[in-house]
DNA sequence: ATTATTTATTAGGAATGCCTAATTTTCTAT
DNA sequence: ATAGAAAATTAGGCATTCCTAATAAATAAT
């Protein structure tokens, strides 16, 4: 287990969140940083080690063996994100990166012991739910709809309660996909419609809509 | 930087530290557990990279640079391990192996506010010293191997010349860690074992175990 | 239904970092 | 001085993991 394929099992991960379906080529390749090219030859490496399913052309999701790596590699980079949070003072924006090369180190002693030494967390300075040691991720807290927020809420997108693809092809259009930024300016007092500023640009969504996209105010993993 | 190279600047400067003269390849591809022929192939770029000087068929020497790198590698390695001692509650012949692998994680303000965390250590639980943030290894005074000693002589264990798990399991189950008095009692002609007592017991450490137990004769240093 | 566009895969290649086997240089012992 | 041994290097490969460019499949538009 290579650094590379643990960060791939970890945002294949994170995607398979909000996304019943299979994880496609390109949205893993976004996430990594990479060609999708790269990411297609890896992927059928992960698919003979048996961590995840790829089939070709369509989308490829985790094996148990596979979400059970992947939850470990959560669970240690959030718990890390804790003790720099609360023992060396990092502030959040700071956390992440350090974490991002702390969770590759495997040893569950290790981290076992880092959990007691910080009282068993089980959410991350960023308010993201702390996979157990068996694998499961306690259910996902400090997460609301778009609608209960008030004007100057800055919230991150999380997902939708729909899977209308109308709706869904809406929101992608306006830029409001899980993991981007949003203000929101009002909400509209005749209709409830919700005024949110997405990348520099304004965009109105009525109150149905908002009440369909779940927000959380906290940042990713 | 790569952690291979990080390991290859590492070990060169430990065997700088008891070598006057260029480090041979063999040595070097001695302590990194591969064959010569990649230890060449790597010293290539470390040259062409103003890391080390290597002079073909004769040996390789850090430069400054080289040099200050290592040190500061040697300094998160051994900082980890006090972290993994004093926080986590691991042992001296646990420490080294996790301590392996967080020692590449490059970030400055991490390992200062780690260090700040222990109480600027000097020294890890090897007894062996943290170099500072301006590459600088105290000097150890006063330290000589169990092998060096006569009987009758009462010394202090400093710390141990090898980070073998089973050698330092067995000093630990026997009681012999940093710290610790212990009196020599006898050494046995024919093998050069030494008998010595700790603690009101008698133990007999073979003579390769004794060249590599560290003590000093002084209190503390 | 056919075309155009988007998405994904394959082809071919580069950089690392390791290996074994062959060769060259240096050291040692006669 | 020279043969033999030891040490180091070069030659030739292999596995990872990434890239760009060309091709193929799936999806969207007409
Ligand atoms: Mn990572
Ligand atoms: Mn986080
Ligand atoms: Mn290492
Ligand atoms: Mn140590």
């Amino acid at each position: 287990m290579s650094e590379s394929t643990d960060n791939y099992l970890k945002h294949l991960f994170a995607l398979s969140q909000h996304n019943q379906a299979g994880i496609s080529t390109s949205a893993l390749a976004q996430k990594l940083d990479t060609r999708a090219a790269s990411v297609t030859g890896m992927l059928k490496k992960l698919h003979r080690d048996g961590l995840v399913l790829h089939t070709r052309y369509k989308g490829t999701v985790l094996t148990a063996r596979g979400r059970r790596i992947a939850a470990a590699i959560v669970r240690r980079h959030r718990i890390w994100e804790c003790f720099l949070a609360d023992y060396l003072g990092f502030g959040w924006d700071k956390v992440h990166d350090m974490a991002e090369k702390l969770e590759h180190v495997q040893s569950e002693e290790l981290i076992d012991r880092l959990d007691q030494l910080l009282g068993f967390p089980t959410v991350d300075p960023h308010g993201d739910p702390i996979p157990g040691k068996d694998g499961k991720l306690p259910a996902a807290s400090g997460q609301l709809a778009l609608s209960e927020t008030r004007p100057g809420d800055r919230v991150i997108i999380r997902g939708a309660r729909s899977e209308s693809p109308d709706f869904l092809q809406h929101l992608s259009s306006i830029g409001a996909t899980p993991g981007v930024a949003l203000w929101v300016k009002q909400v509209l007092p005749f209709d409830r419609s919700v005024v949110v500023r997405i990348k520099n640009n304004l965009h109105t969504l009525s109150a149905v809509a908002a009440a369909a996209l779940v927000v959380s105010k906290n940042r990713m993993p």
